[in-house]
DNA sequence: CACCGAGCCGAAAATATCTTTCATATGTGA
DNA sequence: TCACATATGAAAGATATTTTCGGCTCGGTG
């Protein structure tokens, strides 16, 4: 059936229980999902009476709201209200997000623009502003980058590295995980290796990670399992959203989408940092394209 | 003397307040004063916090808090935090989407999602649904795909032959010039060339989709400018949008966004149609990828 | 000028709510 | 099946909120 109203609305929360259910337990997700559905509601009980609903404890949701990143429940609570307060101003948009098999061809285009769309709003609003920094400043300062990421994340990867190459820095995208790890064991303090990999868990992608971590590398996650694997080598984590997938919509797409903000933003990030050179560079570039194109 | 900020967007709480502040005592003024000027941030505190902040006493918030209309300080708080969330988001639209050298790291994420965004609605208003159900109708019919595009756009024809595969069909994504003429000249009736380009004009992709489309071929061009040469060996013709570009953002970057929506609507529109063979292919695809996973 | 009373005010007790702890239950892999 | 790890809720403990209650101020009055 159809999803809640409310849910599509472009609620972080959702997004943020989403992304984070994978890592908690049932009873958890219950909360969590009682939480994104129906925000106001919510905001109106107390721990006991959330735990009632729920069919919990109050410790489930004491805990529930510390996964979700508030210190307590008091402060889950405050920001449902804001979130409800939001959500009442706001108008529902009237679309459904689900795609089905016998959808017009101008609702699948609709649908698909609404989706990525919401998705990036998603990003936006979960991406760590500090983590970014941090990642921008070490990438602008690296000797070396090298990029790991495979099947449609390998894509992912490749465009940050065109885009690195452009304003001068010394990139490269590895999608073969032998060379990979070849290359990982040449890097060292002052470089920088970044995996990107939506589940968290590609071997192929955390195995050359951790072997430029254990050089010295300084290393960035860029994934959708803030808490999977590939975490425990990455210096800094960047998280993109989890969006629904369903059957004719595969969760590559929207990674993909949400993958690529991040990117941008690195990309965006770096080239402020290191204006002098990136800037001509960039120039640079467009003007060596120019004669590719027919006029 | 101007009325604080924050008051003037329509606050009704600073409006209740005048209204009820002659029923006051000097200290509950003092306490509603307070809260009228900074809901935000009145509601990161506990009462005591307040009575303190205010000089008073946690008995007189309470007391304020009742002449206010609310049964206790709690539901107070709540409803301040609904009202610093609406002002919040009140004061969001007025964004300037383009990027200055010095903007923080956290306005170069809401600047660049929000730009995507306006990307994304723009492909969407902006795609002729006739011409896209004809090159879905081509591809799901299709003995044989290829893909051109280079640069950014190579990304982009990978992207699309990558989930093509996923669903059963055959295709190839070509960057190399040679290559991929090499290979037009074996297309015929019943196949299909895609050519990606931003520009419309890049030879390199171009020469293929001629090849391939005077072999007889279903052509097809995802490009931005609709009367650019490449148009002219294309059958269909699928419109992204071109989005203003600045220093810091090149045109890459909404293009792609752009692009890969053309291509996920192709991917679904394809999938919807052949459903029979790619639910099962899709379902195949995901399980066969389960295992690179590290548990 | 001392006294009285009405209502304001805050300290502290009482209560509600939230958080932590810990023992039990539940599931999971060898 | 057992041993181990993890999840869960009951209840104890800590905080926050509400209520109570007595002191206090201030204006009026004898």
């Amino acid at each position: 059936m159809t999803q809640n109203v409310k849910e599509i609305f472009g609620n972080s929360l959702a997004a943020k229980v989403r992304t984070l259910a994978p890592s908690m337990t049932r009873s958890m997700q219950r909360v969590a999902e009682a939480v994104a559905k129906d925000p106001a509601g919510c905001a109106a009980l107390t721990v006991t009476g959330l735990a009632e609903l729920t069919g919990t404890s109050e410790a489930t949701v004491v805990r529930t709201a510390r996964i979700l990143g508030y210190p307590g429940y008091r402060d889950l609570r405050l920001a449902l209200a804001g979130l409800a307060a939001q959500q009442a101003s706001g108008r529902a948009p009237a679309i459904t997000t689900d795609i089905a098999v016998d959808d017009p061809i101008a609702d699948v285009v609709t649908k698909l623009a609404y989706d990525e769309q919401q998705t990036l709003a998603d990003t936006a609003a979960g991406l760590d502003t500090v983590q970014l920094a941090a990642a921008v400043s070490a990438l602008a300062g690296a000797r070396r980058t090298d990029v790991y990421g495979i099947g449609a994340s390998g894509l992912v990867a490749q465009d940050l590295t065109q885009k690195l190459l452009r304003i001068g820095l010394m990139a490269h995208a590895h999608s073969d995980p032998h060379l990979a790890v070849t290359n990982a064991v040449q890097l060292r303090a002052g470089d920088v290796a970044i995996a990107i990999t939506h589940s968290g868990s590609t071997g192929d992608v955390i195995e050359p990670l951790r072997v430029a971590f254990e050089h010295g590398a300084t290393t960035v996650a860029i994934t959708g399992r803030p808490d999977g694997p590939v975490t425990q080598y990455a210096d800094h984590v960047l998280t993109t959203s989890t969006a629904r997938e369903s059957e004719l919509r595969p969760a590559a797409m929207s990674s993909r989408t949400s993958q690529l903000l991040v990117v941008d933003c690195l990309f965006v990030g770096v080239a402020q940092q290191t204006y002098d050179t990136a800037g001509p560079a960039l120039a640079a570039s467009y003007e060596a394209l120019a004669h590719r194109h027919r006029r």
